[in-house]
DNA sequence: TAGTTACA
DNA sequence: GAGC
């Protein structure tokens, strides 16, 4: 049973590096409470061969979310930045594939919220324990002709989703597992993150929250 | 600035 | 929350 469950605009002010049409983020409420165990069953192999870490911004901080990623592209972050990378720099080799049917899940995911034809060539896979949180920022990494489709599992979150500006205010949106949101276009420069995760105990996941975002790179 | 810390 |  899917729907979407609201829509968030945006105020149609500073119009950054791209020409953008659409201005919304669709929350589909339990859209992936199905692929929950054929999801985490793939992470769990993913991470076998590119295991979770947890990287460094450019600052030199560490970040508390441990990342991993599958696909052509994987999302890199170091002292010198964050871009993609076609190798895992922890292994050395490529990045586990993106698994098919996860392609083509995502892609219906996005149909859903509006967005024909999406082709995702990576997903980053973010896993959160108690107190790990992910700052304010924007997805101004990927192409801007894609949007990103985002699955949560395991313990809820706390979505902030804020605006073109970092300072602007920030709505705070619960996302519990099998919740899935979609967004594109200008939204895509919205600043958002996910505030420090509560302690917990979740059936299916124990201590812990997993996030799967599909993107289109290349 | 996908970061942490200091201070009002 | 603002600033770096």
């Amino acid at each position: 049973m899917t729907q979407r469950e609201f829509m968030l605009d945006l105020p149609l002010s500073p119009v950054p590096k791209h020409e953008v049409l659409d201005t919304g983020a669709a929350v589909l409420r339990g859209h992936a409470a199905m692929q929950a165990t054929d999801m985490l069953a793939g992470i769990k192999q993913i991470a076998r061969l590119s295991p979770f870490r947890r990287m460094t911004t450019a600052g030199g901080g560490m970040m508390s979310v441990a990342m991993t990623c599958c696909g052509a592209a994987g999302w890199c972050s170091d002292a010198r930045g964050h871009r993609y990378e076609t190798h895992d720099p922890m292994t050395g080799q490529s990045w586990p594939a993106l698994p098919t049917a996860w392609r083509a899940w995502a892609t219906d995911a996005a149909r859903l919220a509006g967005y024909d034809g999406f082709a995702p060539d990576t997903c980053l896979i973010n896993g959160y324990r108690p107190g790990a949180r992910m700052g304010l920022h924007q997805d101004d990494d990927e192409r801007t002709d894609a949007p990103v489709v985002s699955v949560s599992f395991g313990l809820p979150a706390m979505f902030q989703w804020g605006g073109l500006q970092r300072t602007d205010p920030v709505r705070r949106i619960p996302l519990l597992h099998g919740d899935v949101v979609v967004w594109g276009g200008l939204s895509r420069l919205v600043f958002h993150g996910i505030a420090a995760l509560r302690a917990g105990q979740h059936p299916v996941t124990g201590p812990c929250r997993y996030n799967l975002t599909f993107r289109r790179v290349w």
